[in-house]
DNA sequence: AAAGCGGGGCC
DNA sequence: GGCCCAGCTTT
C-alpha cells in the first residue's frame, strides 16, 4: 500500500544527490574525527533527544576524561554522573557505563559489530544500534530517528503518525531499500545533516535542498504539514518545600536520590512534596521524615522547574539544624565550597547558587 | 501502546 | 505556553 511512494523514488539518483551534497557540506563535529566505535557510541547516546550544540562541549570533556572503554569502565559512577551533569536523561549515563563494563568483561574491550550483541547492551536501542553499525562499522543498517522520519515522511509523503511503533518500522523497511551498500556511514550522517540544516521541523529550506526534486511533499506543497505526530499531554504540577538546612559547623544537608527513576543517584537539597506536609512551617515534619530536628526560618525564594512530563513548583527556606547526630540517616552534611563536587540536577544547581552566591556563606 | 525520563532553545 | 530535539526502558 505504501509501495506507491517508495516506487516513485529514483533511489540511485537520490543517493547520489544526497551524498554529493554531504561531501561538500558536512558539519565538522568532534565525533567525526575518526571512526572509533566507542566515540561514535558515546556521541549517539548523548545525542538522544539532545541538540548537537548542547552535546559538543559535553562530548569533548567526556572523551578527555574517559578516552576509552577502559577508563569509563573503571570510573566511579558519581564521576560519570558529574560529567553528565546538566545533560539530562541520566539513565543514559548509568546505562552507558553498565554497557561499557559489559564490553570490557565479555567482549575484550571491543564494541561488538554484531547486531544482536550490540543491541543487547543497556541503552542501545534500534536507532543507536543502527547508527553504530553504519557509522563506525560501515554496515548498511538503517538508523531511524526523528530526523530520518521527518526527512522521509516528506520525501515519500508518509502521513502516518510517527509516534506509532508501526510507523517507525515502516521507515526502517523503506530505509533498508534506500540505504546504499557503498558508503552507508556517509548516507546516514547525510540524512542527519540534511534534517538539521535544510529539512527542519518548521520552515524547511526546500529551495536549497539537494533532494528537492525527489521530494513528494514539496511537489504537493505539504512539507510544512509533515511529519504527522500525536500531541504530547501536558505536565503534572507538584509543589515542594526545599530546605537549605545548615548545621552549627556551617555545613548544608544534601541527600542522594534513589538509584532508579527520576534523576537517579543525583544529589539534592532535602525536598518534600507540600501535599505530604501541608502548610506546616514548624519543621516537625522534617524530624518525622529525616530524623533530624531543625527550625525553619526565612523563605529564600521560589523556583519552577519544567520537565518533559512534570513541573516542580519549589519554595525554598532557610533552616537551622538543632540536633548534632548528623552521621546517621539519609542526609549528608557538606561544606558550601564542596557542593560543586556532587552531581546536581539543574533545578538544584539553581538552588545551590542561593548558597554559593550568598556572601554570608563564603568562608 | 503508553508512560517515565531532562533540559534547552525556538516560536 | 507548546513543540522539538541523532530515543530507550519499563509497564
Amino acid at each position: 500500500m505504501t509501495e506507491t511512494s517508495i516506487n516513485s523514488l529514483n533511489i540511485p539518483a537520490f543517493q547520489q544527490d544526497l551524498l554529493r551534497w554531504y561531501d561538500e557540506n558536512k558539519r565538522d563535529l568532534p565525533w567525526r574525527e575518526d571512526q572509533d566505535p566507542y566515540k561514535v557510541w558515546v556521541s549517539e547516546i548523548m545525542l538522544q533527544q539532545t541538540k548537537v550544540d548542547t552535546v559538543i562541549p559535553y562530548f569533548q570533556r567526556f572523551i578527555e576524561k574517559f578516552p576509552t572503554v577502559y577508563e569509563l569502565a573503571e570510573a566511579d559512577q558519581q564521576e560519570v554522573l558529574k560529567a553528565w551533569e546538566g545533560l539530562g536523561y541520566y539513565s543514559r549515563a548509568r546505562n552507558l557505563q553498565n554497557a561499557v563494563r559489559e564490553v570490557v568483561s565479555n567482549y575484550g574491550g571491543k564494541v561488538p559489530d554484531d547486531p544482536k550483541e550490540l543491541g543487547s547492551l543497556k541503552g542501545v536501542g534500534p536507532y543507536t544500534k543502527g547508527a553504530i553499525l553504519s557509522i563506525a562499522y560501515d554496515q548498511p543498517e538503517p538508523a531511524v530517528d526523528g530526523n530520518v522520519m521527518r526527512v522521509f515522511s516528506r520525501v515519500l509523503r508518509i502521513e502516518e503518525d510517527i509516534a506509532r511503533q508501526k510507523t517507525k518500522k515502516l521507515f526502517e523497511d523503506h530505509l533498508r531499500e534506500i540505504i546504499p551498500h557503498e558508503d552507508p556511514s556517509s548516507f546516514n550522517q547525510a540524512i542527519m545533516d540534511l534534517g538539521a540544516s535544510i529539512c527542519t521541523p518548521t520552515s524547511p529550506a526546500c529551495l536549497f535542498c539537494p533532494v528537492q526534486e525527489h521530494c513528494q511533499a514539496f511537489a504537493a506543497g505539504v512539507e510544512e504539514q509533515l511529519p504527522v505526530k500525536k500531541k504530547a499531554k501536558k505536565q503534572k504540577k507538584i509543589r515542594y518545600v526545599v530546605l537549605l538546612a545548615k548545621n552549627s559547623s556551617g555545613q548544608y544537608a544534601i541527600e542522594k536520590r534513589p538509584e532508579e527513576g527520576l534523576l537517579g543517584n543525583l544529589w539534592q537539597f532535602p525536598m518534600i512534596p507540600i501535599e505530604e506536609v501541608g502548610e506546616d512551617h514548624t519543621g516537625n515534619w522534617f524530624y518525622d521524615e529525616y530524623g533530624i530536628a531543625l527550625r525553619i526560618s526565612g523563605k529564600k525564594g521560589e523556583l519552577n522547574h519544567v520537565f518533559s512530563h512534570l513541573i516542580w513548583d519549589m519554595e525554598i527556606f532557610d533552616a537551622e539544624v538543632l540536633t548534632d547526630d548528623s552521621d546517621n540517616g539519609r542526609l549528608e552534611f557538606t561544606d558550601p565550597d564542596k557542593l560543586q563536587s556532587y552531581p546536581f540536577p539543574v533545578s538544584h544547581q539553581k538552588i545551590r547558587t542561593y548558597i554559593t552566591d550568598d556572601p554570608g556563606n563564603n568562608k
